[in-house]
Parts: structure tokens; C-alpha cells; sequence
DNA sequence: TCCCAGGGAGGAT
DNA sequence: ATCCTCCATGGG
């Protein structure tokens, strides 16, 4: 990492490949259709996110130069306050929301499986993104249930604008952060259905919203649990059902294990893994869990990528 | 008009 | 345990 001096709450500095472990595609990453947070916004090549980092908004944009392997990942930024954390803070929330420690090069060499071995050099340096903001991650993934993702993400985009804090950039640029949880609990089905055509996901949203701003469910302690612990609490919640809640454990929580088996992926892995033959969902997961372990949420991130860019045809076969 | 989308809940087998 | 149906909403 090579800082630049700052200005005001304004700076930039880079990445280099030596600063992460492995290679690096951060397009395929940013766009790679599976995360539980609103879509970043896209310039040519440059992709910017607004983020609240310790409290304080932050607008970020990130631009890879040189190959996957050997790059440089510059970065500008600027926030609503001058802080003088805000380099080595903002580098800890890319490193944790591009997942760039992520040991990439063991996961290529440890699974010679090749059904999903075909995907890793297309998709080479894709790297699994998580959520800084956990109750975000949570919502997102309720919004996911039975809806397309350009819906989930138009209704997200509602909702922030709607009910999320108002946040004008020294740029001169407008934005909404995504809504608190007491915002939310305190809203009645009824409205945020009208305001975010979120349908009948609007009330299991509030009612979790609730739990949360009451201190019955503590996200952050979820952290602390294996996969069946986590999952067991999850699948108590309203709206959260087995693939709600993987996707919440593994793009939230970062859990690895988790394998969200949404009606794509239950596509592919019955079709690859046991020949078209009728597996329910909740086991495909565990087939994934099971068969890839620590890797189970990036083999799916793969395969699910894989073909939605490719289709399925290429995948099929040794 | 019908079917589907990053499913879940509740009830019937 | 597994299977059915309905659930809001908008796009193709």
C-alpha cells in the first residue's frame, strides 16, 4: 500500500498486487451478481460504493490497472470529515468487502475437481465480496426471496432513498446510506410496501428489524458461532428461510461453509453433480458444504458465475 | 395472459 | 421428512 499525501477529506492511494493474496479481477468481483449489497455504480472502468467506515460516510472508487496477476488497484476517496484514518481504515474495509486475503491460489490448486476447476481460468481472480454492514447484508438477503436481482436492487435503492440518511459529498454529489434498523422497526408493513415494492416481504423485514433494534438478535454475536449455531438462530427468523440464511451467513457473516443454493445453483449442481436427478435444496447445500468445506461459498460463487456468463452447456461434462 | 425471479410459511400427505 | 400452494411485485 503507497499512500499519497491526503487533502481535506479527500485521498487516494493503491493497492498493489503484492498487498493481496493472489490474483485479482476486480470487475468479476464487484459484477459478479452475488452479493447482499446494493450494486455498486459503474464508470468505464472505475466503480464507486459509499460506505459508512467508523461512522463517518466515505465515497470510494476503485480502478484495477495492469493484468490479474500482476495489477494495481487505485483508489480515491472522500468523505464528510477530515480524518486522518481514513487511508489505513478504508484499506482494512476493502481488504475485508473484496475479500483480498482470501488465499485464491489455494483454492485453485486444493480442488482438481474438474467441474468446477473449468471455471478458474475465466474467472480467475474473482474474489467473494462481504457486507461491512451486517443488518444490510441481512436485509438484502430478504429481499433476494422469489425476486429477480434487478428488483432486489431497484427496491433496495428505494429504500434507502426514502429512509436513509441524506449525505452530500464535498464533491457536490448526493447519496443515501442504507436506513437504520430503528428506521425500519418503527414502519408499518403497509407503508414500506407502498414506498419500496418490496410486497409481502415488508412486514418479516419489520418484524426482524424489531428483534434487532430491541436487542433479541445480535447480529454481530452471530459472528462468533459455527455454521449450525448461526443457522439455527437464522432459520428462526421470519422470511429467513435455508437460503436466506446461507446467503446471509456467507456474505454477511463471512462464513465459507455456507453455500446459498438459490434456483440457479440448484440448477447447476443437480445438473453437474447428480445427473439431473431430483435433490432438494437444503441437500444440494449440503452436498456443497460437504464436498468443498471451507470452499463451499466460493464454489458456488464460481459455478453460479460461470454460468450465468457461459451458461451451464460448458460446464457440463469433464 | 402466463411464467418466472438469488424462496418461505403453513398445511396436507 | 417431503410435497403443494399461495404469497406481492414487475419484467419478459
Amino acid at each position: 500500500m503507497t499512500e499519497i499525501p491526503s487533502v481535506d477529506a479527500a485521498c487516494e492511494f493503491e493497492i498493489q498486487s503484492s498487498d493481496v493474496n493472489g490474483p485479482l479481477n476486480l470487475e468479476e468481483t464487484i459484477f459478479s451478481a452475488q452479493t447482499s449489497e446494493p450494486a455498486w455504480l459503474r464508470r468505464n472502468d472505475s466503480f464507486t460504493d459509499i460506505e459508512e467506515i467508523n461512522g463517518i460516510p466515505v465515497k470510494y472508487t476503485l480502478r484495477q490497472q495492469g493484468s490479474v496477476d500482476e495489477f494495481l488497484v487505485k483508489v480515491s476517496c472522500i468523505a464528510t470529515q477530515a480524518k486522518e484514518w481514513f487511508v489505513p481504515n478504508l484499506n482494512a474495509h476493502l481488504n475485508l468487502v473484496l475479500g483480498l486475503q482470501d488465499d485464491l491460489c489455494h483454492f485453485y490448486e486444493a480442488f482438481a475437481d474438474p467441474k468446477l476447476s473449468r471455471t478458474f481460468v475465466p474467472l480467475r481472480g474473482l474474489r467473494l465480496m462481504r457486507a461491512a454492514n451486517l443488518y444490510e447484508s441481512l436485509v438484502l438477503s430478504m429481499l433476494s426471496q422469489n425476486n429477480s436481482a434487478i428488483l432486489m436492487n431497484r427496491s433496495a435503492r428505494l429504500l434507502m432513498k426514502r429512509y436513509g440518511r441524506h449525505i452530500r459529498f464535498p464533491d457536490g454529489t448526493d447519496h443515501y446510506l442504507f436506513p437504520s434498523v430503528e428506521t425500519v422497526a418503527k414502519l408499518k408493513p403497509r407503508e414500506l410496501r407502498r414506498t419500496t415494492s418490496i410486497g409481502y416481504r415488508a412486514k418479516p423485514v419489520i418484524q426482524v428489524s424489531r428483534m434487532i433494534a430491541s436487542g433479541d438478535l445480535r447480529l454481530e454475536q452471530l459472528k462468533e458461532y459455527s455454521y449450525d449455531k448461526a443457522s439455527e438462530i437464522l432459520l428462526e427468523l421470519p422470511g429467513v428461510g435455508p437460503k436466506v440464511s446461507d446467503c446471509f451467513l456467507l456474505y454477511g457473516l463471512g462464513n465459507l461453509q455456507a453455500a446459498p443454493v438459490d434456483i440457479w445453483i440448484h440448477r447447476i449442481v443437480t445438473k453437474l453433480y447428480f445427473r439431473g436427478r431430483r435433490v432438494s435444496r437444503p441437500k444440494t447445500a449440503a452436498f456443497l458444504r460437504d464436498k468443498f468445506g471451507d470452499w463451499a461459498g466460493y464454489a458456488q460463487l464460481y459455478l453460479f458465475d460461470f454460468a450465468r456468463k457461459y451458461g451451464t452447456r460448458d460446464l457440463k461434462l469433464t
